[in-house]
DNA sequence: AATTAAAATAAGAATCATTCTTGACTGTGG
DNA sequence: CCACAGTCAAGAATGATTCTTATTTTAATT
């Protein structure tokens, strides 16, 4: 029952556009897929789920789709060595620790009230513009 | 056609084996390269400079051997999103920071004190096996 | 609804860092 | 001397990502 494609009266939980980036079809499939699961995607697992929903995309236009939701600052990506990139929305200050029993990775915050640049030796002058923690190890049970 | 092994007596500041790993002609060259430029260069870098000492060198070895310095605990990896890898000799805890006026990589540690375990919310039982913290940006003048 | 220009897409080729394969070489020990 | 294990050079193979091209979609306008 997933019905005509032209309009887009369908369930349209999603704004037209998102930070100055308009929110087609495919990126808001994407995006969907990100935001629903949570589990740090890369673009294969992207690509393999959101087909379901629209068979005939392509892998191309779903590295398109991430990066234009990365360039307008909707999601991030997240490298661990170099592995393929993984995806993840939340944008708040976090890092990321892999799971290597598991497999999972998960979102990493830091205590209440601390900046990671607060506990850094930087040189004086230093405007840090972005930054990536990953982590790994496994749980204790 | 690759030459002695057999006359250690030039100028051999390194033992023949560190951490278990035999220590050889290509091996020593290449962990020379990382401790005395201290750039964080990629492979292709060492390759190209290690070229001068063992013309013969393959860029294949070069990967050998940092594959095998790292295995064995000498040196690290070092990354930057899905850019080449980057090497670096330095065991201490500490991150990267890439300058991204003049593309240099600083060291970065942490300041007196402080474990980034300490400042991290991590889930009960987590045990960190590995960090990697990378820093973007400029260095105001 | 038709027209048009710009943006987005699908498909597959190209790229590039890295790894793999193969055959040759080195050093060691029997 | 001979066989073995480790190492190496050279180039092929791999795999994630990007690029190219032609086609399709969209938004704006008539």
């Amino acid at each position: 029952m997933v019905s005509d494609h032209t309009h887009s009266s369908e369930n349209d939980d999603f704004p037209q556009e998102i930070n100055g980036l308009r929110m087609t079809r495919q990126r808001k499939e994407v995006y969907r897929c990100l935001m629903e699961n949570r589990v740090h995607p890369t673009a294969q697992d992207v690509f393999l789920e959101v087909k379901d929903k629209l068979p005939q995309i392509s892998l191309a236009t779903v590295y398109n789709c991430l990066e234009a939701l990365t360039q307008h600052g909707i999601i991030r990506q997240v490298h661990f060595d170099r592995e393929s990139c993984r995806y993840c929305p939340n944008l708040l200050d976090h890092g990321h620790f892999h799971d290597q029993a598991t497999g999972k990775i998960h979102d990493v915050t830091f205590k209440p009230g601390v900046k990671l640049e607060d506990v850094l030796d930087l040189p004086p002058g230093t405007v840090v513009s972005n930054i990536e923690l990953t982590l790994r190890g496994t749980i204790a049970s």
